[in-house]
DNA sequence: TCATTGAAGTGAACGGTGTTCACCGTAAAC
DNA sequence: GTTTACGGTGAACACCGTTCACTTCAATGA
């Protein structure tokens, strides 16, 4: 994304936003080779000393979520784009291509993958919840199953048959904007959506951690095994084959 | 677990293996309070310098492997307490008691769980794969679901049917001796596990990581839902209603 | 235009980490 | 009773996150 010069920014602040890109461009080279990221170390990268750094970050902390967040942002540009080489009208084949690419992104780049999805955040501040909570590649996965339902309109739970603490977190989500463009009686949708997230998120976690047999792994068998399992939840029995020949096409570039 | 005195053992040898089990010791110590394990911590808590934890232990990777795989023994013992609580003859309740006490063991020790279940191994040598592949939680599990197919026979896939990559993995494991037990043709039942581990390990690691909403989290729900749309899986349809009370009982403990 | 202000960067320092090495006492082994 | 080697120490090195006093210099306002 070329920076064009914001007239409203002073020249300080586009020197400040400058740095900012800098940061993350630094942390990202480092994340190739090495999977700890280390403050001192990004400083060095940028030819500078690492207090230098706590003008723009708070703390190591604040570093990795500026990181991580700008991390998922790029990665979901690519999922979208994987999604995009897709006849626009074929909302199943753009969900099951975003979804692969994820997948193929995630083993490709596990450290950056473990930095934004295998992070605790449970003791960690508001603020970070917050950032990860809009995570930009759950609005994209979202997004690509509501059209999946558009297009199929395939059976989502009422909210009066989802227990109670989940229908309070369909109907109230941490981050309003995530979900605003879903009506409220459709809320439904989301929960299956966690549903296929809890699946997807689970192979590639075990297949990126290492937690899997090579051979399985290699071959990506499980992940389409999840993905063949969970197609019928999304109206999307009849395409399996089709959507499974997408996906080995893909894995095997 | 009660150390008798084993006379083939010299008393040099069975002041080491004391000495080990207190390096385990005082790492889950320090496991309960901080997320981080630190050589340094463990050797101060056990009253030695830092240096003097190296006859014990090549490296800080080897610490850390040691102490998973302790904590790996005994939290299955745990699991497997969980399911001989119930009737011997109740496969399919033994196999849900086990599940739901390892979520439970996993959101209320989130370190311990970490460092067993969320420790990258890709990159790690051929020692520290094999100590984790023969994860003694795996084995438990597996021999829980053979019960269930003992019981209900329900339909696994055949290894002909089965993508050769899979079947390789399934005909000679990684660690021989974790499904020895299970005839060669009935392998395509392992691979029945690893669909239902690969569920339980998304829904548990997203909820120990705190990437879901803390409601649901709480609740229990998602899964209790992933636990539901196992079942069916396992031949296991008509006993939902009561498994899912078995959750909830063990859930609200 | 000049003085002032404040943002950005530095070097030194503190406490912490994993790791190595020379050294030493003492308990086991011959 | 002598020798061996095991288990421990202290000092040191390189790295880490973080703080603080200090400088520099560009943007700002009079």
């Amino acid at each position: 994304m070329p920076h064009l010069i914001d007239p409203t920014l002073t020249r300080r602040e586009r020197q400040r936003e400058s740095t900012y890109a800098d940061i993350v461009t630094a942390s990202r080279d480092l994340l190739q080779d090495s999977p700890e990221l280390s403050l001192r170390a990004v400083a060095a990268k940028m030819g500078l000393t690492a207090p230098a750094l706590y003008r723009y970050v708070a703390n190591y902390q604040e570093l990795v979520d500026l990181v991580a967040f700008e991390i998922d942002k790029a990665a979901t540009e690519t999922f979208a784009a994987a999604a995009d080489a897709l006849d626009p009208d074929d909302a199943a084949g753009r969900l099951v291509a975003a979804t692969t690419e994820f997948r193929q992104w995630a083993l490709g780049n596990p450290h950056e993958f473990s930095i934004v999805f295998a992070n605790p955040i449970a003791e960690a501040a508001c603020v970070r919840r917050e950032l990860v909570t809009l995570a930009s590649s759950g609005h994209l996965l979202t997004d690509l199953i509501h059209d999946v339902w558009v297009q199929r309109r395939f059976p989502i739970p009422a909210l009066d048959d989802l227990a109670p603490a989940v229908r309070e977190a369909l109907e109230e989500p941490l981050i309003p904007a995530k979900v605003a463009h879903i009506a409220a009686e459709d809320r439904g949708l989301v929960w299956v959506y966690m549903q296929g997230w809890t699946q997807l998120y689970g192979v590639v976690v075990l297949e990126v951690m290492g937690h899997m047999d090579p051979r399985v792994i290699e071959s990506g068998e499980m992940f389409i095994d999840v993905v063949r399992r969970f197609a019928p939840t999304v109206g999307l029995a009849d395409d399996v084959p089709r959507l499974e020949a997408l996906i080995r096409e893909r894995l095997s570039r």
